[in-house]
DNA sequence: TCTGGGGTCCTTACCCTG
DNA sequence: TCTGCAGGGTAAGGACCC
């Protein structure tokens, strides 16, 4: 039986068929990982199966027999492997899901440029210009449905409305595998109801607030004046609620909004007290930032470091520069200045992280680093490696005093790509 | 139960400047 | 010269998303 003659019906809610005027669509792959790993492994399908790993890690995905048994993503793997312990885990293969998620996306543009990716698995398409061409929105959610199964063997599902936020709502509500429209005037009949951690942007600490209001559902939120929501949560984020609660949402398709930040952080396997081990993962981490930035042609102005402490609380530090940069060595040497600074003795860690704000266009770096030779010369070595990097791997030139720590205590955890039992 | 890694956005506080 | 105020930039923390 070919996969497409399951396919349940679709758009079964009850709310109707109406797509007029629906013309943003939401499309969500179904457990993405883990459906790309049972691509390769067929055996395992209908089976639960988690994509995770480490013995500090979390659920990246699961297959829904393990969402069935309790499991979901972000618990952490230790919690997992105890509520569904005959679960198959398998190791995140980054470079897999990367090559899905391009093809996925590169269907989309054949649909409509203004595509809006939210992440590898997910996207917001604004199809009112492809209408004439392709037919209805609701005909056109089936066609994006009907090729990602074909041309990449996996489900998605698809939310059809006429603002982004209502698009989402509605391939969460139709999830596995279906295709939902909630027309225009059903907007409100399909919200209210929800409760309130339903809406983008409520998360836990927002529904606690919102419980001590005794609001519990959007139509709660929807009938509570703005001013309170405003003196509860913010300004900001009390209008925007409210205005969500009524279904208005204005925010257009974005494609390709520029970066505005770009970091690397670590948990290590074990806490870790030693400053100077601390110092060569953060010489590691600027290394990954500026190569990134690099390649991205980005240079940033303000350095971030964060570092959360055994018992999980988080301290960030940041800095601003006079002038961007996209130099490892500069983003290093800030970052284990702020570091140093905290005073910290024997202090267990557990993680730390390295960030570059208030990115730029960084073409212009080369030339303004050519007031200071050193770091010009700084600069070109570092290109100069990149280069290497690109045709030999990464591990093919790192600095020396990253060997050690890459050789011994802590291994790099992605870049192997190791693939456990496949 | 014990919590990843990549991000974005918002709030609050503080400092500086005009 | 002093004071009060507004606005911008920076810093730090927190909540949220996937």
């Amino acid at each position: 039986m070919s996969r497409s003659q399951v396919r349940r019906p679709t758009g079964t809610t009850g709310l109707g068929s109406d797509d007029a005027g629906c013309t943003i669509l939401h499309v969500d792959m179904d457990a993405f990982y883990a459906s790309v790993e049972l691509r390769h492994r067929p055996e395992l399908r209908g089976h639960p199966v988690i994509v995770g790993g480490g013995h500090r890690g979390v659920v990246l995905s699961a297959t829904y027999e393990a969402r069935a048994m309790g499991v979901h993503s972000a618990m952490p793997m230790s919690r997992a492997r105890r509520l569904a312990p005959q679960a198959i885990v398998i190791e995140p293969d980054h470079q897999a899901y990367g090559e899905v998620s391009r093809g996925v996306m590169s269907i989309f543009e054949t649909i409509t440029p203004l595509v809006e990716p939210l992440s590898l698995d997910e996207a917001f398409l604004d199809v009112s210009g492809s209408l004439r061409r392709l037919g209805t929105p609701k005909a056109i959610g089936e066609l994006i449905r009907a090729r990602v199964e074909d041309e990449q063997q996996i489900t998605c599902s698809v939310g059809v409305a006429t603002t982004k936020f209502v698009a989402k709502l509605a391939s969460t509500r139709i999830k596995p595998d279906g295709l939902l429209v909630v027309p225009a005037d059903q907007v409100i009949a399909f919200l209210h109801p929800l409760p309130v951690g339903a809406l983008w942007g409520v998360g836990e600490r927002t529904e606690e607030q919102l419980a001590r209001l005794g609001l519990r559902t959007v139509a709660d939120l929807a009938h509570t004046p703005v001013q309170t929501l405003q003196r509860a949560l913010g300004q900001a984020i009390g209008t925007h609620l409210h205005d969500l609660a009524w279904g208005r949402d204005p925010r257009p398709v974005v494609p390709q909004a520029p970066d505005k930040s770009i970091g690397a952080e670590e948990t290590f396997d074990t806490d870790v007290d030693d400053a100077a081990i601390i110092h060569a993962h953060l010489l590691r981490l600027a290394d990954q930032v500026g190569a990134r930035m690099r390649r991205a042609g980005y240079a940033g102005r303000t350095v971030q470091l964060k570092v959360r402490f055994a018992d999980f609380s988080t301290l960030t530090r940041s800095r601003t520069l006079i002038a961007p940069t996209d130099v490892t060595k500069e983003i290093y040497d800030t970052a284990r200045a702020m570091f140093d600074a905290l005073g910290l003795e024997r202090v267990r860690i557990r993680l730390v992280g390295v960030r570059m704000e208030g990115l730029a266009d960084g073409s212009g770096v080369a030339q303004q680093l050519a007031l200071g030779q050193s770091e010009h010369v700084r600069r070109d070595a570092e290109v100069a490696v990149d280069a290497l990097r690109a045709r030999f791997g990464r591990s093919a030139v790192r600095p020396a005093r990253l060997v050690d720590l890459e050789g011994a205590d802590q291994p790099p955890r992605r870049d192997g790509q190791a693939r456990s039992g496949s």
